[in-house]
DNA sequence: TCATACATATCGAAC
DNA sequence: GTTCGATGTGTATGA
């Protein structure tokens, strides 16, 4: 990895045209040929950047035709589109390189995947009495995320999200039209089950007949004594 | 701007839980409190990091509770919220502090808004005889990127996207069925343009009578002489 | 390789 | 302030 501090002025080109002017920034050039261009501010998204894979080309001014005072000029060159970036330095305040190894990689908890373990686990969530069918129910339109019966034996689809907002009810919406048209499990009711359900989608979600539940995630994990909080 | 090459692991505590193990990475510091933690591969988006605003506070390794090795914690605390990353770092490999100043901030050229301008320079696209009402065409749910009107006079909502998925189709969805109850508009039709459109998104698409147009970005740009290549 | 679904998304504009 | 829509979305997973 070299890490840059430089002035510097950036142009992409690509999917669209990007142009950043002159000022001070850092350049962050990584070993798969990736590059990043950081201001002090912002999020962790680069004020322009190559994705993987690229190769860095250094060039002369000249060849680049760059401006006056320019010292040089990177090109950066996405291996599978043509996607360039063309970094014209015009004075260098740092320069370093460094061995970073192969990152072992990050381990993840509280995702939806996780919670749909979790509610899978603990069924009685959804109500007195509730069985699962089956997680990832297979329908033709892909997967719906837990099925399951009532206390009556009425079928129950559920579509479970982190953040629920109207593009789950929609994706619901559509699972139950398909799901009704199947005589073994139709009539089906739907659950929308999220951490957090925004109040457009409630209003959706029940004007269309389909329950809302908002889960716990901290409460349902407590439930499982696999998991401990790290800190 | 602080830059640490180090040997560390990182924990997430927030909206969900992130564990990093030991490794050396790259950290970044911004102005704004925020922190990136970088490996040497991957895109622009940090294996783990802290979105701005945040307050960074300097622990000895016994307060946070840290193992053997750790010659500091790092705890970057949010200022609204209880997101939490914490650094234990074993080792510094390299540390440096650089001024950068404000960043005058990026130009672009290209997104959707040229699409959407460029359709409605080239309204033919959509067939024969089409004329454009308006771009933008507002209702009660938000704006209709583009309505026109076929060569018998009859109505058409066009959504535009550079990707067309399932969520644009919903999206027009919508928009039809407010306006079809327009009676100064119905009966209204549908077209789905997009620079490509997924399989799934089409066959959604079709079976709500929506019809799919695939627009090429560079020939409409290339009949437009307003643009001219960077490089 | 391609298609699909999820994400600590971030970012900007409209309201 | 919040919500909605776009993003050069990136990333993992499964067919």
């Amino acid at each position: 990895m070299r890490l840059l501090i430089a002035d510097c002025s950036v142009d992409y080109i690509g999917r669209l045209n990007a142009h950043l002017p002159l000022a001070r920034r850092l350049i962050v050039v990584k070993a798969d040929g990736s590059v990043l261009v950081h201001s002090d501010g912002g999020s962790y998204k680069p004020l322009n950047w190559m994705s993987p894979p690229a190769r860095l080309r250094i060039a002369t001014p000249e060849e680049s035709g760059a401006g006056e005072g320019v010292a040089e000029s990177w090109i950066v060159q996405h291996a599978k589109s043509d996607d360039k970036l063309v970094i014209h330095i015009h004075e260098v305040h740092s320069d370093s390189e460094h061995e970073l190894g192969v990152d072992p990689g990050l381990v993840k908890d509280g995702v939806e995947a996780d919670l749909q373990r979790l509610l899978a686990e603990q069924i009685h969530r959804l109500g007195e009495g509730f069985t699962l069918v089956r997680r990832e129910y297979p329908t033709a339109i892909g997967p719906v995320d837990i099925l399951a019966r009532d206390a009556t034996g009425g079928c129950v689809a559920v579509e479970l999200k982190r953040r629920g907002d109207i593009d789950g009810v929609e994706q619901l919406s559509r699972y139950l039209t398909l799901l009704n048209r199947d005589p073994r499990l139709a009539p089906v009711r739907g659950v929308f089950a999220a951490q957090q359900i925004k109040p457009q989608a409630r209003v959706l979600a029940e004007d269309r007949g389909i329950t809302c539940l908002t889960l716990d995630y901290d409460e349902m994990r407590g439930v499982d004594d696999s998991h401990t909080r790290l800190f």
